[in-house]
RNA sequence: GCUCCUGUGGCGGAAUUGGUAUACGCGCGUGCCUUAGAAGCACGUCCCGCAAGGGUUAGAGGUUCGAGUCCUCUCAGGAGCACCA
């Protein structure tokens, strides 16, 4: 065979700082990764979540998800794909704001520089995004649409203004969503959240909330994504009950998921919020209790209130009786604080089969009736000895028995097991027109008010004549006007209220003097729909034109953190069917925006525990890439560990890539050949091909790099060089990991044209068979033997071949073969 | 409290889905090279044993010819939900 050898930089060293940048600026200028809008070509939609630009620049854990996306991408185009592989800004957000008011510089200067800085670490990893596409959320341009967005949701009936009691976090001067406020406290500061009657923007989500479980069923999410989401929804099927009021022609409705225990319920419990306590005032004899009880929960907080140890507390509201509407019997009322106004009706009726109840009623001696017989072996006996004993401490109300069973005490439905009685209990309720099936969600109206300057302005506009107007969707958008002072205000008002000129306004209905609504919108509101901007982003008539949303969306696959699997993806999922439903979006396109959604695992700093600035145990992306190169740091944090597992940083780690990216460098220069291919590591090499054209597709990026590890380490040792086809078959796999080196090895072995535009190679299945295949022989299942045969060779052939060896003859003695167990090309097995 | 996930060398982790446990990388050891160090290269590296051999996937049991993988219990760690009627 005649070796020519070819030869790049001989006697150069690897230098990651030449050849990257030479590379991002080739691609640059060729225009390689832009998504093409009228091609005939497949398109594939690849989103990952966009960052919120912080000061501190871009994080490993960025580096991360988006260098596995871009492997993707860069194989996807490889694939013959149009790919739409975007990146953009989600810039309104409180440190921003914070330091804008510390240092006094306008936010937007503070957004320019951080996304400047963003983009140019992004750029130096190499990252295939197609810039000509870039959003960002803080943009007048942009907001228009999020604006415009409120504004149909406005029309449409979903979006209104109530006076609710919110969480407030007194440092950030900020209402805060329920989804926002994590045990008690802020999310972003971890300050105790406080509560705050104010006049907020709702918008009403949970007319969606069906329709958001349900078609959970049509996209490809991980199971844990679609079981959090349905969680967090939190929808119970039961059933609305009227408890009738004596003496008043009203009723108090109930819901409840266990009507089956309707008949031993003999007291009412009710939300101290709840309406019918200030409606019936003068009925209730005592009522300056039980508004004391109310005022005292008020300063309870959600944390406490939710605390499973904080004894139970009520207060009965003396005068107030209802009837129970399966046994007639009359029943008292009282107010506890563990009764939730916000949850089905705010009113609950109790029984000797719930825990809470149970308690109370024990301690203010409220009588208790059970109706429930625990099956045989139920669950949780308390203190009794067994089954017979606890049924009985049931009966004499010594014990709580909260699960299903069979009913007794409940006239016509004695008998029948919990499950089947309660849709018989709800029918026969439902012919007296006093229960109907109802369905429940945890899931509540999402609060869209936010006290600050830097956010999305509300467009709506109040007018004593007229009351809430949206603005007139030509004078969109409302930019936000430049003030002196960005701090929130300690009245709870935004500080957009403090700029009177900007604050009054004329009616857009009547033209009458009007005042602007001076709240903003939350985080959420940019982020809901950024996907459909990429599609069309300096479009000034639309949202996104039409045909461009009819040919890329769905998004494809998309990406992100677990934290945003509950609140980002919910609230994006249901802008995006409100959109849908009022036909800004074409009806082709289907009412989910994602068909495939994947969570990364966070990047922790070394010994496991989370990068802080505070612990010093931050690792910059642009140092590593400085002392080791983009091309390293890439094939580090694919190579770390599984990409949807938590990952601890390490440092030394990334030494060994870089080795492995060197290795290839040397070997480039003396290791390929012109010739005959050499068969045994063209063997590996297609082996590689498969397991990485593989396991990318499940984001085994790291199974992926240790498969092109060894085939480069066989390539090594090997005695002959690499072909030069071969070799360029290499580069292909390699380069969607490492495309600058690819890049710059291709150009120097004279391959034609770019590496990044080539063709993903496929791998030759007849080469990858073996023809020889190492049987493992194996007596009970123990491993005695391995022996190097030809693939294919039948039970009886093996057989011979085992029971002649004299290693297997000794070890089977006299012994008598009970069974042989044999798997083709894989082992034997025999059995004495 | 409920639900789900995880547990494999000194470390990050592989294991064709029930068929050679510890691939790949880090670290460590020995040697070569070098004035020296670094880098590089070669070999070694789960445990016990001189060896033959035996043991090993948090622990205990089970199913199976065969279990890291399936089942039951226990322990440990993580995530989510949580007076939700």
């Amino acid at each position: 065979m005649t070796i020519c050898y070819y030869k790049v930089n001989y006697f150069m060293k690897y230098n990651p700082k030449k050849i990257e940048s030479k590379w991002q600026d080739k691609w640059a200028s060729k225009g390689v990764f832009k998504a093409k809008n009228g091609s005939k070509k497949k398109k594939y939609y690849l989103l990952v979540e966009f960052p919120y630009p912080s000061g501190d620049g871009l994080h490993v854990g960025h580096c991360r998800s988006f260098t596995a996306f871009d492997i993707i991408a860069r194989k996807r185009r490889m694939q013959g794909y149009n790919v739409l592989y975007p990146m953009g800004w989600d810039a309104f957000g409180l440190p921003t704001e914070n330091y804008a008011i510390k240092k006094g510089v306008h936010p937007s200067v503070v957004t320019k520089k951080n996304t400047d800085n963003f983009r140019s670490q992004m750029q130096n990893l190499g990252l295939s995004f197609d810039w000509s596409r870039e959003i960002d959320t803080t943009n007048p341009k942009y907001y228009k649409w999020t604006q415009w967005i409120f504004i149909q949701l406005f029309k449409n009936g979903l979006a209104y203004k109530s006076k609710i009691s919110i969480n407030w976090c007194p440092k950030d001067k900020i209402g805060l969503a329920n989804e926002e406020v994590i045990d008690g406290k802020c999310e972003r500061c971890g300050t105790k959240v406080e509560k705050r009657e104010k006049d907020q923007w709702m918008i009403k989500i949970t007319n969606y909330a069906e329709r958001l479980i349900k078609d959970l069923e049509e996209v490809n999410y991980l199971e844990k994504i679609k079981t959090q989401q349905r969680d967090w929804i939190g929808q119970s099927h039961g059933a609305l009950v009227k408890f009738f009021v004596e003496g008043v022609e009203e009723h108090l409705d109930v819901f409840t998921t266990r009507i089956d225990t309707i008949f031993s319920g003999t007291f009412l419990i009710l939300a101290p919020g709840h309406s019918f306590i200030d409606k019936y005032k003068n009925k209730i004899e005592n009522i300056e209790e039980v508004l004391k009880y109310k005022e005292d929960s008020k300063n309870v907080s959600d944390v406490d209130r939710t605390n499973q140890d904080k004894e139970i507390t009520g207060v009965q509201l003396k005068g107030i009786v209802v009837r129970n509407p399966a046994t007639n019997e009359e029943m008292p009322v009282w107010v506890a604080d563990f009764v939730l106004e916000h949850y089905g009706t705010g009113a609950v009726f109790a029984d000797a089969h719930d825990k809470r109840d149970f308690k109370m009623a024990k301690k203010y001696g409220i009588p208790l009736r059970t109706s429930i017989k625990p099956p045989a072996s139920a669950e949780g006996f308390g203190e009794a000895k067994d089954d017979e004993e606890f049924v009985q401490k049931v009966k004499r109300l010594e014990e709580c028995y909260e699960g299903e069973g069979t009913l007794y005490n409940s006239q016509q439905f004695d008998g029948l097991k919990s499950a089947d009685a309660r849709p018989q209990i709800i029918s026969w309720l439902s012919t007296k027109w006093l229960a109907q099936p109802k369905v429940s969600y945890k899931l509540r109206d999402w609060v869209f008010s936010r006290q600050h300057y830097w956010g999305e302005p509300i467009p709506m506009i109040f007018c004593k004549k007229c009351g809430w107007q949206p603005v007139k969707e030509k004078d969109l958008p409302i930019t936000l006007p430049n003030v002196k002072k960005y701090k929130p205000t300690d009245t709870g008002e935004s500080p957009l209220s403090l700029i009177e000129k900007w604050v009054k306004t004329s009616c857009p209905e009547c033209g009458q003097d009007a005042k602007r609504e001076t709240d903003t919108m939350p985080n959420w509101a940019g982020s809901n729909w950024y996907y459909l901007r990429y599609l069309d982003n300096k479009n000034n008539k639309k949202l996104a034109d039409e045909k461009l949303v009819r040919y890329w969306m769905p998004v494809d696959w998309y990406n992100g953190g677990m934290e945003h699997t509950t609140l980002h993806l919910l609230y994006s999922r249901f802008i995006f069917k409100f959109l849908w439903d009022i036909k800004a979006v074409p009806a082709s396109v289907g009412s989910e925006p994602y068909k495939k959604r994947t969570s990364h695992g966070m990047v922790l700093g070394e010994g496991g525990i989370k990068m802080s600035k505070s612990k010093g145990n931050v690792i910059n992306p642009d140092t590593i890439i400085k002392q080791y190169g983009a091309d390293t740091l890439r094939i580090y944090e694919m190579f770390m560990g599984p990409f949807e597992q938590m990952i601890p940083w390490d440092t030394k780690g990334v030494v060994g890539c870089r080795r492995f990216i060197e290795k290839i460098y040397n070997l480039a220069n003396y290791k390929v050949a012109s010739g005959k291919p050499n068969i045994e590591l063209k063997k590996y090499l297609h082996k590689s091909i498969r397991k990485v054209s593989e396991d990318v597709e499940l984001l085994k990026f790291n199974t992926a790099i240790s498969s092109m590890m060894e085939f480069v380490n066989a390539w090594q040792t090997s005695a002959e060089g690499l072909d030069k086809k071969d070799f360029a078959d290499f580069l292909r796999i390699l380069s969607p990991f490492a495309p600058h080196l690819a890049e710059e090895l291709w150009t120097e072995t004279d391959l034609k044209d770019l590496c990044c535009i080539q063709k993903w190679p496929k791998y030759d299945e007849k080469l990858i068979e073996e023809k020889n295949i190492l049987l493992i022989v194996q007596i009970n299942g123990k491993v005695r033997d391995k022996i190097e045969m030809k693939a294919g060779a039948t039970q009886k052939e093996v057989e011979k071949l085992v029971l002649k060896s004299e290693k297997i003859k000794a070890l089977i003695g006299d012994s008598e073969v009970k069974k042989i167990v044999f798997v083709p090309n894989k082992l034997i097995n025999i059995v004495i």
